[in-house]
DNA sequence: TTGTATGCGTTATCAC
DNA sequence: GTGATAACGCATACAA
């Protein structure tokens, strides 16, 4: 029973239009307009008026005229390969909030890894006429994206170019937490180590295996043939990829995996096989997942921050809508880094063995084969 | 390049708009209106021209026009408390799914708990002009819903109702899972089991926990005084649930939680205790969450089902909207159901004190005290 | 059954 | 700086 009835005329939802508003305030609808859209053309004493006019009525233009008249919906699109995997969620709500504090909504999409999905929800996307879309989704499915293209949506992907004109790529660095992982393991003891790749033909996973291998390279261990096995980055995948590295002749100490799921997959295997973790063989993960904390025990990870990810997103369609010629663009730069927990510590045989370089950050070498 | 002018005029986005169609296909815009509403007052080789007209021009409706005209966005709103619980992510793919095929969009907002950030999510929606919003939030935080009820937008809620005249209630029967969580215990043999309960003035809470206690007496165990530790629906309540039940003197051999996280946080203290979960002590969850099946040991849970849960979410906001009079309106039901994983089986001691039904499904019960 | 005309609430293009 | 006024693309009341 809120003022349902104005001026004898039926108001629905909000109720109060932007000529109400000009009529309470004494101005034109336009001033009223160019208040709220934040045109400095107003004269003070006037915008006071109005907003004090908006306030009273309670006044909230809307969206469908305004995107009708201006032709910017302010709806985003984003693009998330799989939403229960929790890397996603979470960057999600960080999109969203840097997008809401914009004033932009954004119509969120997980594929599911099957093409009609994307499909159908790309379709929704052009059709609600959004304004720019975030591929989120870690593969290089351009196909996807066709339509977004032929419509000339500003698209930001991740590690992959798009090749489109109003589109920029996510250069995701992930040199830079794997060459810490791969120290790390060092540092404690470790020189034989195996990595659990993700599926191979997906340029991320690719980056991902290179960057291990030149790390462990660098390091100068386990030479050029730093035990590979390619999974397909989910549970399942990763205990395969235990069961792999546990059949090799000389055992690795450490697993590297190329994401959280298939580390946790390695957990459960070491677990029913008895073998202690990290006593035995230390795991390391990829992209600090929420669940990487609370699974036993705590999961030492290379955290890629979602936020940082969202952020970048969020400006580089930025950059697309300011940019006038579409030539001086420059990849947006997204970190990675180690995180410490508990999977990881010296093996068991490595204090006598490698006495080089007894120093390890913290004092959690164990004594010699106790 | 695809089109981008037409008939001299500068085409954006899809581009094409109903006149065209109308003329394309030789007939009036109405007529066109009245084909991609699915009005079934169009004669047969009309609408079959227009839909070839469309199909040729590859045009789509402008949303932001037809919900300026029309008066209603296709828009709705979901509520969930926080993205980073796995429960919620597949309540969202679910719930826009559904909306989807009916042609709906969905703003999605997580509260994390924080009153601001719900406050602040709601007013996007009034201000986007929900046609509904669907308050998946399990908790009884009505005050946030103020704004939406002023508006009369309808709403759909969860175990406690909004108190507004457009809204209608989900009820979910904990009792339903709960019971048969207690009755399988009961079954292995348990007789002393402990309760780990969510933060006590939420109803949906009190509701497990009562669920739980009737269970109990029910299955003339524990008498009336079943042991029940307040939580927080958190990992660390959950270890401090743990802790509690370690230390009573006759320590329970069972513990069913409020939910899956707290199951979790229980999991993580025996691990630590060197307690073997289930041989020395069962442990039951709630909701079902993704990561129940990845955790050490798997766990046994009582499944709330997410996708039950976003479908009568929808069809609820649809009987709000078909509804004439707000009267004969009948809460929806929602039921739970026992997941049987490895984190329950008889106790050690069980099999000599309680000979008198020794069958249990599968294999699982172990020889006596080996 | 189909077409014509009006209006939805706003921004933008002009004059002033 | 400010105010009229014409689009924006569509649904719909009404006329035919």
């Amino acid at each position: 029973m809120t003022a349902q009835v104005l001026n004898g005329k039926k108001t629905r939802g909000s109720g109060v239009d932007i000529i109400q508003v000009a009529q309470c305030a004494g101005v034109s609808p336009a001033t009223v307009s160019r208040v709220t859209n934040g045109r400095s053309t107003v004269a003070k004493h006037l915008a006071k008026k109005v907003w004090r006019a908006i306030e009273e009525l309670g006044y909230t233009p809307n969206p469908q005229a305004r995107a009708l008249v201006s032709g910017r919906s302010r709806v985003l699109g984003l693009l998330v390969s799989e939403i229960t995997n929790p890397f996603f969620p979470e960057l999600m709500q960080n999109f969203e909030d840097v997008a809401g504090k914009h004033d932009f909504e954004v119509m969120v999409g997980s594929t599911n890894y099957n093409r009609e999905r994307a499909k159908i929800f790309i379709r929704r996307l052009v059709q609600r006429r959004v304004e720019g879309v975030a591929v989120m989704t870690f593969r290089a499915e351009s196909h996807f994206l066709d339509e977004l293209i032929a419509e000339n949506i500003p698209l930001v992907t991740i590690d992959v170019s798009a090749d489109a004109a109003r589109s920029l790529v996510l250069e995701v660095d992930y040199a830079q937490g794997i060459d810490e992982a791969v120290q790390h393991l060092a540092l404690l003891g470790h020189r034989w180590i195996g990595f659990a790749s993700g599926p191979m033909p997906h340029l991320t996973n690719v980056r991902r295996k290179d960057a291990f291998v030149r790390a462990a390279k660098r390091i100068g261990l386990a030479a050029e043939k730093a035990p590979v096995f390619v999974g397909d980055h989910t549970f399942e995948g990763g205990t395969q990829a235990a069961l792999y590295f546990l059949g090799l002749k000389p055992r690795p100490t450490a697993i590297v995996c190329s994401n959280d799921m298939m580390a946790v997959g390695v957990l459960r295997v070491m677990a029913e096989r008895g073998i202690q973790v990290p006593r035995d063989m230390s795991v390391i993960g990829f992209d600090d997942i929420h669940l990487a904390e609370f699974i036993n025990p705590p999961l030492t990870t290379v955290r890629m921050s979602r936020q940082e990810l969202a952020k970048a997103a969020f400006h580089g369609l930025q950059q697309l809508w300011t940019e006038k010629s579409p030539g001086s663009r420059n990849a947006i730069h997204v970190g990675t880094r180690l995180v410490v927990r508990q999977s990881t510590d010296s093996p068991r045989e490595a204090a006598e063995a490698l006495p080089r370089k007894p120093r390890v950050r913290k004092a959690r070498m164990r004594p010699v084969l106790a």
